[in-house]
RNA sequence: GGCGCGUUGGCGGAGCAGUUACGCAGAGGUCUGCAAAACCUCGUAGAUGGGUGCAACUCCCAUACGUGCCUCCA
């Protein structure tokens, strides 16, 4: 059985093949921490979640990076505006390293009670910055830049295949477009790698902008000759940013470590052709030399994070690259643009986007005050995987859609998963295995359940499909005897819906103590006196411990309440 | 203006060219000391108009409507 995604590359569901046989890279762009993640974030997190599960389920290893976006992510996605997190430092009156490393644990605490599995790197942005400016430079290098007063910018017609990643049809964007805020960029659509700190202005986070990547003052055309670099004939270069560019190689090639790691650890002969630039890119100073004693601070572009941590972790080449569908048309196809142009190789072999939530029928939005929290549904009575399992119940490639209606049947479906489970410490002793052999059907049934859910998810991450198996198959349970419900493959199909879905059925559902079964015992002696009156009030002990007792034809089974 | 997605019963939501999953909610019934649960039955769902097929919810085309991104947002 292979794995079929639906490859945002090819607009189909292809099979799954990966550059390596037993293992899997993956990059997962993570949150902006500025603020308490909402159900539309957590959403795109869950269904990739899933993704590494329905991996390593199918026997690969998995090697994750996740971004924290803690610096250069602005208000809009087009480089304009403020920073985020900026602007979240002075709405609660912080720095912004603080209001990064709160949101940033917020949103580590989300995680684990979502119950998604860490991801192998967890990486800040703000640790990345000489890898982000040695990725400016190698563009630079390349020529695939441009400065203006504001920043450092990629050149998209530079690079040719710039709008076939999300199909955009650029003439006609450029007539409908809206009105440029920067008359410096060459096209409306290019976009900053590198932006400067405005003059006279303190940002919390800035670094200093490596001398070598700025442009010196225009020199004359007498001057100019034979600065062309690269092919580029754009005469933003001169003579002295050449002369450096060339030591710098000489430096570099013992010295780089942008892509050491990834080379050490994936040895595809292809990085060969790579060509590293230099890693101390944050120690250049302006210093003995340079005309400009002014240092210009700055901070990395949004897009230029995701790109320097993916392939100075994983290599010039990934797996599966993941993120909302918002971020087709700007944020990938920039990261491919700059990606590709820095490597001269494909970036990533497959693209999955997760379609979004919209909440009431209409889109999550701020403004309209529908962004809920895990802290708000927790206010309503909900719980992470209450959420978590209405998640599951549409498709990630779907348009979901958030109404507590919803969010409550998930949550009945939720507890009546959880009174399945609970069923385990309800059998016997005799029937743990010894005296029921592994071909018995119901074990065999359920067996089979638990690779049906498998199966559903290799299929393009069909969750409804695993949701709708594991209902029938815990459904079957309904209505029998205890004594034919086979508790070793019950564990089995339980410990497969843990693994594939990350619910924490087991770890939920634990027996009842001593004294509830006590009581329980006195109740069935009270019913079998016909003591009703006895038997009730016990129920109702039962009910004040969170114990719901159902008297079935086949005996009396307890469930949560 | 550009690029997308969708339209299945009260709600959510799959698969499938030929008995319309599954969950939640509703009505009636059976069972039960009671309650709950369970079980049974019911409401007989596929935007519209064409096309291809013996046969279409399922494929193709068009239309309508809804909705998302391109300014908060995964």
């Amino acid at each position: 059985m292979t794995l079929k995604l639906h490859n945002t590359l090819t607009r189909q569901t292809d099979e799954f093949t990966p550059l390596s046989d037993k293992k899997v890279t993956l990059y997962t762009c993570g949150p902006t921490v500025y603020d308490y993640p909402h159900v539309g974030n957590w959403v795109a997190f869950i269904y990739w979640d899933i993704l590494v599960r329905t991996l390593l389920s199918a026997g690969y290893t998995v090697e994750r990076v996740m971004n924290i976006t803690d610096v250069g992510h602005l208000v809009s996605d087009a480089d304009e505006g403020e920073d985020k997190l900026e602007k979240g430092a002075r709405r609660e009156g912080k720095t912004a390293w603080e209001i990064a490393e709160f949101y940033a644990e917020d949103f580590v605490a989300g995680m684990e009670k979502l119950g998604l599995l860490p991801p192998e790197h967890l990486v800040k942005a703000t640790d990345f910055i000489p890898q982000q400016l040695d990725l400016v430079r190698l563009l630079k290098e390349k020529g695939y830049t441009y400065q203006t007063t504001d920043g450092i910018y990629f050149d998209t017609s530079k690079f040719t295949a710039y709008a076939d990643f999300a199909r955009l049809d650029l003439d006609a964007q450029k007539a409908g477009a809206r009105v440029e805020a920067n008359d410096q960029k060459r096209q409306p659509w290019d976009f900053a790698l590198w932006k400067f700190t405005p003059a006279g202005e303190k940002r919390d986070m800035e670094w200093e902008t490596p001398d070598d990547l700025l442009e010196l003052p225009k020199l004359t055309d007498d001057e100019k000759q034979g600065a062309d670099l690269n092919g580029v004939k754009s005469g933003d270069f001169d003579k002295r940013v050449v002369r450096e560019s060339e030591q710098q190689e000489e430096i570099t090639s013992e010295t780089s470590q942008f892509f050491a790691d990834a080379e050490s650890q994936r040895q595809d002969p292809r990085l060969a052709t790579y060509v590293p630039s230099t890693s101390q890119a944050a120690r250049v100073t302006t210093g003995a030399g340079s005309s400009n004693e002014e240092v210009i601070m700055g901070f990395p572009g949004w897009h230029l994070e995701c790109s320097a941590m993916a392939m100075s972790i994983l290599g010039p080449t990934i797996d599966i690259h993941t993120g909302g569908i918002d971020h087709i048309p700007v944020h990938h196809t920039n990261e491919i643009a700059q990606s590709e142009a820095a490597s001269g190789q494909q970036f990533a072999h497959y693209w999955i986007h997760n379609n979004h939530l919209k909440i009431d029928g209409t889109k999550v939005s701020k403004s309209l005050g529908n962004t809920y929290t895990l802290q708000d549904l927790d206010g309503k009575g909900f719980s992470p995987m209450d959420l978590k399992l209405f998640i599951l119940q549409s498709q990630y490639t779907n348009e979901g859609n958030f109404t507590f209606e919803n969010l409550t049947a998930a949550q009945h479906r939720h507890a009546n998963w959880r009174n399945y489970a609970a069923l385990r410490h309800q059998t016997h002793d005799l029937l743990t295995d010894d005296d029921r052999k592994n071909d018995d059907p119901d074990h065999k049934s359920l067996q089979a359940a638990a690779s049906a859910v498998r199966e559903a998810l290799m299929n393009n991450l069909n969750t409804p499909e695993a949701l709708r198996v594991v209902d029938e198959a815990l459904g079957s349970l309904e209505a029998v005897p205890l004594s034919s419900i086979h508790q070793h493959g019950l564990m089995q199909l339980l410990e497969a819906i843990d693994e594939l879905l990350g619910l924490q059925l087991l770890q939920t559902t634990p027996d009842i103590d001593d004294e509830a079964k006590k009581l329980l015992l006195e109740r069935e002696r009270a019913r079998e006196t016909k003591d009703w009156q006895k038997s009730d009030e016990l129920r109702d002990e039962l009910a004040a411990k969170h114990i719901h007792v159902r008297d079935t034809p086949h005996g009396v089974i307890w469930g949560y309440s």
